[in-house]
DNA sequence: GTGAAAGCGCTAACAA
DNA sequence: TTGTTAGCGCTTTCAC
């Protein structure tokens, strides 16, 4: 508990209100009947000793701890944080906590996630480890999959909501090639371990297979890849240009790493939109803060919050698992 | 609990070990001698079952949680997650899960992080009210404050981190003046709620306080607040600056209104930084992308994330609340 | 070396 | 209407 003082329990309300002590949870819980100057007496005590129901007795009893975790690759990344913001709008009326927390690859992280016991976890993360996912689904707590990417082995034991990344970047390349662009760039993650996107991530497939179907053969050169930062991204990148590398159309795995392209580009003189045109992912703030605004693909994040909650209610009634299919929307700036 | 399946106990291994629950306690505590081969089969057990121990149970028991939670007013803010990452850099291989949460402001909310039950609760924030503070503080968790403002009635019972926001405010405003700049304004945060700054808002405070100190008559015309999104807070400023207000010098809450301000500035005709310098705080991602690029104070995060969890732990070892005055820097740029 | 048992704060079935 | 009691999963004392 590491309390650093004593807190009250529900002895000491029963003890000052002269009650039993399940009269104090028929109170609170409102699910009994009580004597109405009982009730008062309890409700004058709580609010004397400041009183509050510990939450994880109650959970140990198996109660709901109200409590939903969310686990990301970056918690200092926007859009997670406007996502959990929508949920908490949503749910925060039905009592739900929702809080981010960074993942991290490896058991001991698994181990502490689990063992701390939420009501649900949703799992957004493109370099988390599927044995990881699977263990805790395993461990019996509900889970949500936003699928970033696909999973071989988690089946219909977890919800699964797609988020539109996959018709978000088809768009893209849609976009672009309808403007004529002929060398188009997908910029991949950029990543300190070197973890970077496979065929199973929907935004870096979604560009191979539009690409392919937009009649371009793809080459490594369409992929600027093996970064790891986004200032190693700008001086590669500006690099490769300098050198001749030709492109025309940028599509970014999200704003930032667009911007930081963008800015590589215009660096070495190229304009943009008519030398080259450039769209982001997430739709954050700082598309409209550059300039030229930013072109993004925005994914509805009030709809993927609802239907994380969605899957919730119904994994915790016990209908289990959930599958939802979104639709993600490329807003037209100035970028392209 | 709310899990959706059942998870193992340590009833469980110690079936399946054919050892007592008392002896897989000692073996994954490893608190007490226990023989080889029970400790062995035990191990193997764990491994089978995939079995965690419940936290929760262990909480019930006294123990800590290691979890340590973050409360801030807007959790898509950048500065949060930066600092947050931080403190997991350091603290998690101590075993230490860190997470995120947006406050609320209602008695709910309290009631729910205090029963959850943390063995630490970070607190930054400016709209929260100080008389939940105290109820957070009273209910006997640790509390770290990060002392965006002043507090009335806290005392000396939650530790105290000065993060330099006093210092880098009036440090913008000296470095303003000295440019000669005559017509400085401060932005003030958006509110839905129209909570906005008072005197015990350090950054408000510090810049009343350095303006008045460079000699400056502080009016009305030098305080942009009153707004409840940046939009608003684009399209005000916006048109003040079109009905004459005269400014030359603009210190932002943080880097998103400072750009906001830029942005508005500059579609009136307004150079800068020949005509108008811009600072904004938090020195984000977004200083860099944007044009021109923003001079920014920095928060010194990794003093900050150390401050923070040396302050639990000191409070977790029963030897009280510490207080720590850290130093920010102002970082110039092009926007200077 | 090991295990029985008490108890952390709470819920709810059961009895009164 | 209320109280007694068992038990959630765990730690730790105490006795063997």
């Amino acid at each position: 508990m590491a309390t650093y003082r004593k807190a009250p329990t529900r002895k000491d309300v029963a003890q000052l209100a002269g009650v039993s002590e399940t009269i104090v949870s028929y109170v609170l819980n409102n699910n009994r009947y009580v004597a109405k100057d009982k009730r008062e007496r309890v409700l004058e005590a709580v609010r004397q000793l400041q009183y509050r129901p510990n939450n994880i007795a109650r959970a140990l009893k198996g109660k709901r701890t109200n409590h939903i975790l969310f686990i990301c690759d970056n918690i200092s990344n926007e859009y997670f944080g406007r996502l959990v913001e929508e949920m908490d709008r949503i749910s925060y009326e039905k009592g739900f906590l929702i809080s981010l927390l960074r993942g991290r690859n490896d058991d001991q992280f698994v181990s502490q996630v689990i063992s701390r016991v939420f009501d649900g976890i949703v799992i957004s993360s493109t370099s988390f480890e599927e044995r990881h996912v699977v263990e805790i689904i395993n461990s019996g707590v509900p889970v949500v999959l936003l699928m970033n990417r696909e999973y071989d082995s988690v089946g219909d034991r977890a919800s699964k909501i797609y988020t539109g990344l996959q018709n978000g970047v088809r768009d893209c390349v849609t976009l672009l090639a309808g403007q004529g662009r002929k060398h188009i760039v997908y910029i991949d993650r950029v990543s300190q371990n070197h973890r970077y996107s496979t065929l199973d991530d929907w935004r870096y497939n979604g560009f191979i297979t539009q690409m392919q179907e937009c009649g371009f053969k793809v080459t490594k050169d369409n992929v600027v890849v093996g970064y790891e930062s986004e200032e190693q991204l700008y001086e590669g990148f500006r690099l490769r240009l300098q050198n001749g590398l030709k492109v025309d159309g940028i599509v970014g795995r999200n704003d930032s790493l667009a911007c930081t392209a963008m800015t590589a580009a215009m660096s070495v003189g190229l304009r943009v939109p008519e030398d080259v045109a450039v769209i982001g992912f997430d739709n954050s703030r700082l598309c409209s803060y550059i300039s030229p605004r930013l072109s993004s693909v925005e994914l509805n994040k009030p709809a993927i919050a609802a239907e994380i909650l969605n899957a919730f209610e119904h994994m915790l009634a016990g209908q289990g698992p959930v599958e939802k299919r979104l639709q993600a929307q490329l807003i037209e700036r100035e970028s392209t």
